[in-house]
Parts: structure tokens; C-alpha cells; sequence
DNA sequence: ACCTGAACACCGTTCAAGT
DNA sequence: ACCTGAACACCGTTCAAGT
């Protein structure tokens, strides 16, 4: 079904040798921004697994090589992707209440996490933040802790523990990780009755919930069980200390 | 340097053709179990990313295509890798207490998923279980919850918010997730500097803990927060009931 | 300073041809 | 039933040659 177009005229014998180099025409959009906005932008058309260099550098209309003067590699471009996509959150004000400031930052993450396309989840979830940019969601997290009276080093292994639900929550509704609920009820009625099968008395007794999963919903109880437990370690302190 | 081996004397005219089909030397060990168990020496010896269908079918002494009669695909290898290794979790005893069950059942989750080279972690941590094999962990899990008095559907959130925290938390330990701590003293030192620099006062204060990670104590400082809690909401459940 | 051609050493996968 | 040759459409990356 492909068509290939007639051969236009040439009019001028004076054939071009093939050419190489810079062409003139072109008006170097070519950047590191540059490449980082199309690298996004195929994983929101096509998915993360569809990110190439080739692919990345189709989109910008430049030869995949010439991607190497503006990054240094591959890997540091799925980087750089993930320090887009995770500058893009929107950390909230707080209000002084721990509870109510933890669970606005903790649905800020899910939302820039899972903003654009899902699978650029996955890079934002799994790759070391190194770059010392993008600290701003940590400053207020830590923020919020230290303003509830928690000391320092508990903090961090707060907000490290969070992090760490979030990080395991949000990969599963990226659609790779460990489940076996579905969201989509067609999927979930089969699983139902699978699970009953395994003759596992347990297993078969949760079926019904074991077979569906929605997401919002469980990223919520988790992170209310976290803050929950947060708090009441906070106040066990404080009381703790005036008692003395 | 690649010396050309002198050709060997053929004695017989009849020059045998370009070998095809299967040779009959071999003791065909070829089966999707020993394909699978290749994968993990590739993996324990080069590490995930080593792991190719022509790196799998040369430790097997045999071509790459050869491997299509036994697995399905790559994808459908990696998922074959998960498995076989969440299945040599050693699934603990119940003693009856819920604090003491669920944080055997913790450390043999962590044990199993970060044994071997820790890239194989990765593979267990990132894929969906769908099989409906290895049930046995989340059967025993469930057992020690509803041994404990928890209803059904909450069992099952609570199970997800444990499989989640760990999932998070050792991919950061298999060296792929967001953190900022090191291990390495010689990594920490100069990160703790560069913590203080960045000008965030909450981040500048916690620099000591931030720049420092102890995998295996984060892990437990997360594991109980959330076993203490769910202990906690449990016996709140059954007073309730008894108040009655 | 920045882009391309040629080249290299890889990938996963299909399919017909062999035993 | 099971393995290979040939082939295809991809990869990331280096480097010299061009402008």
C-alpha cells in the first residue's frame, strides 16, 4: 500500500556529492532541553520501551548520533528524564498539621509520578536521584517532620520509609510490579475464580478482593497507615519528655 | 593477532555439507528449566542487563534461536527468572504472634529477593506475578492476619502495603531506586558536604543521616513501623467488637 | 561547534531447511 | 521434536570527515 512518489526533475545537472556536515538550513534547535522534551514526548506517543536515541533523535528530524554532543550516553538521558518529569511536582504550602501536609505532598508525588504517560513512572521510580536538583519535594517533606518536633535522623528514616511505600505502590499502578489485582473487571472475574482454585484456604477466602485492585484507593490506605503511625510516634515522644 | 588455524587435510572428497538441523552428539540438555537456570548464572556472573538470549544459549552451548522451542519469549524468560527465584523463599513457620510472623515473613522476602547478584532483584521486584505459582507466601501472610483476627479485605490491604514497603525498599538496596544515602563511607563524606551546600536548611541540618544508608536497618525501621501499626489497629478492632 | 557516513558489535525474532 | 542458516529490523557507540 506504500506509494512512492514520482521522481521529481532534477533541473540541475550539477548533482550534490552526498552530504555530510552540519546542513545550513537547519536552525539548530538541537539542545539538551531539546532532547529531554522529545524523549518525553515518545514515551507519552509510544511508551518508555519505544526510547531510543534513533527514536528520540526521528522526533527532533537529526541523526541519532549527533545526540552525543549534548548528552553523554544513554543512561543519562533516561536521567535526565526522570529529573523532568519529577520537576514538574507541585509541593504543596504547609499548613503546620502533619497529617494534612504528608498527605498533600504524598498525592503531589503520585500525581507528577503518574502524570504523561504511565511508563514514565518506572523511570522516575527507578533510577538513583544523584543530581542534587529537584531537592525541593525533600526540603518541605523534611519540613514538615522537623516542624512536628521529630528529630533529625528519625526523620530521614521517615521520609525514607515513605518514599520507599510510594516508590512500591506507584510501580505497581505502573503496571510492573508485584499484583495480582486488576482494575478492570473483565480481567479481575477470571483471577477471582482462579485464586479460588489454588486450594489455598486463605488465599481462596480473599479472592474477591485479592482479584481487584484500585489504585487510588490503596495508595491511600497505605499512606494513612504510615502517617497514622507517624504521628503517634510524635506525640508518644513529646509526651515522653514533659513528663520528665 | 587472529592467527588463521591451518586448514585441516580432507581426506574424504565427500565434504560434508553446512551442518543443519540438530547435531546428533549432543545429549539435548536443552529443557525451559536448564534455560531459566542458565539465565540466573548469567545473571549471578554479569549481572541483569547482562542477560540476552544469545549470552543464555552460549553458556548453554547452543544458538540463540534454539531457545524458542522451550520459552516464548525474552519477556516471558525474565518472568521465568522472577518466579524461580521468589520460589526458593523459605516461607517461615506461624508462631501464632502476629509481630513475630510478619517480620519472619519480611526478612525471608528480603533474603530470597536479594540473594544471588542483587540484579536479580530487580527482575523479582518489577514484574507482575501473574502465575499463579509461589502463592505460598502470600498464603502464609494472609494466615498470620487472619490468624490474628483482621477481616478479609483488610488483610488484603494490609498485605499490599507490606509488599509495596519492601518492593520499594529493596529495589533502593538492589542500587536501583531514589535515594540519596550511600553506604560507602569514601561515597558519604564528600555527599554530606554537598548536602550542606545545597542551601535547604531542613536538608543542610539531616545532611549526617541523609549522606548515610544501612540497607538492613532502614529496612527494619519501615517493617516495624508498619507492624506496629497494624498490631495497633487490630486490637482497636477487637475492643471495639467487645465493647458490645 | 556541531552534524553525518561508515563501521562495529551487539540485540529479539521469523521461517524455511535440515536431522 | 528440535536445532541451525539466512535474514530482518532494530540497538548504542566511536571516530574521522565534513561544514
Amino acid at each position: 500500500m506504500t506509494t512512492t512518489p514520482p521522481p521529481r526533475p532534477r533541473l540541475r545537472p550539477t548533482a550534490a556529492p552526498a552530504r555530510r556536515g552540519r546542513p545550513p538550513t537547519g536552525s539548530s534547535t538541537l539542545s539538551r532541553d531539546a532532547i529531554v522534551l522529545a524523549a518525553v514526548e515518545v514515551i507519552d506517543a509510544e511508551g518508555v520501551e519505544a526510547v531510543s536515541l534513533r527514536s528520540v533523535a526521528r522526533r527532533l528530524g537529526v541523526d541519532a548520533k549527533a545526540l552525543y554532543n549534548h548528552i553523554e550516553s544513554k543512561d543519562s538521558l533516561l536521567d535526565a528524564i526522570a529529573g523532568e518529569v519529577l520537576s514538574r511536582m507541585v509541593v504543596p504550602a504547609l499548613t503546620g498539621d502533619l497529617s494534612i501536609d504528608l498527605m498533600a505532598i504524598a498525592q503531589a508525588f503520585r500525581v507528577a509520578a503518574l502524570s504523561s504517560h504511565r511508563g514514565a513512572a518506572t523511570l522516575v521510580l527507578s533510577r538513583p536521584v544523584e543530581s542534587l536538583a529537584n531537592l525541593a519535594p525533600l526540603e518541605v517533606t523534611l519540613a514538615a517532620f522537623m516542624g512536628a518536633g521529630a528529630e533529625p535522623e528519625w526523620a530521614v528514616h521517615a521520609v525514607r520509609t515513605t518514599l520507599a511505600y510510594m516508590t512500591g505502590t506507584l510501580l505497581r499502578e505502573a503496571s510492573a510490579g508485584l499484583t495480582l489485582g486488576a482494575d478492570d473487571p473483565e480481567i479481575a472475574g477470571p483471577r477471582e475464580a482462579a485464586l479460588v482454585e489454588t486450594g489455598l484456604p486463605h488465599v481462596a477466602r480473599v479472592a474477591p478482593y485479592l482479584s481487584r485492585l484500585d489504585h487510588a484507593r490503596e495508595f491511600d490506605f497505605g499512606i494513612k497507615i504510615l502517617i497514622d503511625a507517624f504521628v503517634a510516634q510524635l506525640e508518644r515522644a513529646s509526651l515522653d519528655t514533659r513528663e520528665r
